[in-house]
DNA sequence: AATGCGGGGCA
DNA sequence: TGCCCAGCATT
């Protein structure tokens, strides 16, 4: 028996409940021990802000390219963020093959089992350090991230916002409070399986809950509508022109972002700066007015020789959504192009943001240049 | 404490 | 189309 709280729920039914049900992930497979310490960290690092179904093809292709953190400390930050390219939030990416070489240095290629000592590592934040030392080391932590935040907002009906600083703090103290001081791992994944499987967001499948007798939220009839989300703002919208260009060899025409930023590091077609409609003029009521201009100004190749595809390509980030107009040169481009960037064939494209091959399937439709 | 930073799934 | 989601770093 695991020792429990005298306050909450326990964790042995939650325990029971997770090894009939636990989810098999890539992960979490390793004949019946622990985790490695890379394999939960890599896996981690991936997990954050990203789904499970998106991320098992990423993590499988890592760990067959590099099976142990001195391969990876050894790779170059463009095979890293090449093989990155589709996950998002790039700066991952660099923090990622950062922690490696620091583990690789400063640490003889073995992960530290000490809070402090993960948290110093770059990329590997409260939740990553306290869910490496759970699931890798099986030592006590507490592993608070999304879901189990909405798990301990149901149980103990907390009412207040869990999307701001001060609610994450409470839940994390309250989840502190009920941590078990063993099986620390097992019991980590039992919280976060519960909340992806059963205490979902929409709809919570609380006659199949383990912990639903313990649920202050589902014996006051409030699993809908706690755990309470403040509502973000409406996002800001950006647009652009972009330009898909062929020279003759049919290469295309690509640019490499600033390092850091949005998509730090990453390919993309060249595209006008990313303005609000009018802002350049400082006048919100000139909508259109010097933006079309604005475009042709960053035009590779005059833009009266390029043809303009009937339909905006609509593209969501973080906090602003961007329309592009998207540019394409029809059959052969008549000069060289002076512009900077580089061209590639289209077998040889280096791995591109998801925004940039949005781009390029909506051009290929025309140029009939199927991947 | 607030902001910047992707992308996908779902109703 | 809007809403939700397995966080961290910077300021």
């Amino acid at each position: 028996m695991a020792k429990t709280s005298k306050i909450g729920p326990g964790p042995d039914v939650l325990l029971d409940w997770y090894r009939q049900n636990g989810r098999a992930l890539p992960w979490r497979i390793n004949s019946g021990r622990a985790p490695s310490p890379y394999h939960t960290w890599l896996s981690e690092i991936m997990l954050q802000q990203t789904g499970v179904a998106t991320v098992i093809a990423y993590y499988q292709r890592f760990i067959t390219r590099w099976p142990n953190v001195e391969a990876l400390a050894q790779a170059s930050e463009d095979e890293v963020l090449g093989e990155w390219a589709g996950l998002g939030y790039y700066s991952r990416a660099r923090n990622l093959l950062k922690c490696a070489r620091r583990v690789a240095d400063d640490h003889k290629g073995i992960f530290p089992a000490d809070l402090a000592a993960l948290k110093a590592l770059p990329g590997i934040g409260e939740y990553t350090a306290n869910a490496i030392r759970a699931i890798a080391f099986d030592l006590p932590a507490n592993v608070v991230d999304g879901n189990v935040e909405r798990v301990m907002a149901r149980v103990f009906a907390y009412d207040q916002p869990v999307n701001l600083p001060a609610g994450k703090k409470e839940i994390q103290a309250i989840a502190g409070r009920i941590a078990p001081d063993e099986y620390s791992g097992d019991y980590a994944q039992a919280l976060m399986d519960l909340g992806a499987t059963i205490c979902t967001p929409r709809k919570p499948q609380c006659p199949l809950c383990p912990w639903r007798d313990a649920c202050r939220a589902y014996a006051l009839s409030l699993t809908e509508t706690i755990p309470v989300m403040r509502k973000r703002p409406k996002l800001p919208l950006r647009h652009a022109a972009v330009f898909v260009l062929r020279d003759e060899a049919g290469r295309y025409l690509l640019r490499q972002r600033p390092a850091s930023g949005l998509l730090g590091g990453m390919w993309e077609f060249p595209s006008s700066p990313w303005d609000k409609k009018g802002d350049k003029k400082g006048d919100k009521n000139n909508l259109a007015g010097g933006f079309a201009e604005d475009q042709a100004a960053y035009a590779p190749v005059p833009i009266s020789s390029l043809y303009k595809l009937p339909r905006k390509l609509v593209h969501v980030f973080t906090h602003f959504r961007l329309d592009l107009d998207i540019y394409v040169n029809l059959p052969s481009l008549p000069t060289e192009i002076s512009a900077k960037g580089s061209w590639f064939y289209p077998a040889a494209l280096p791995a591109l943001p998801t925004l940039s091959k949005k781009v390029l399937n909506e051009a290929r439709k025309i140029l009939g240049d199927t991947p």
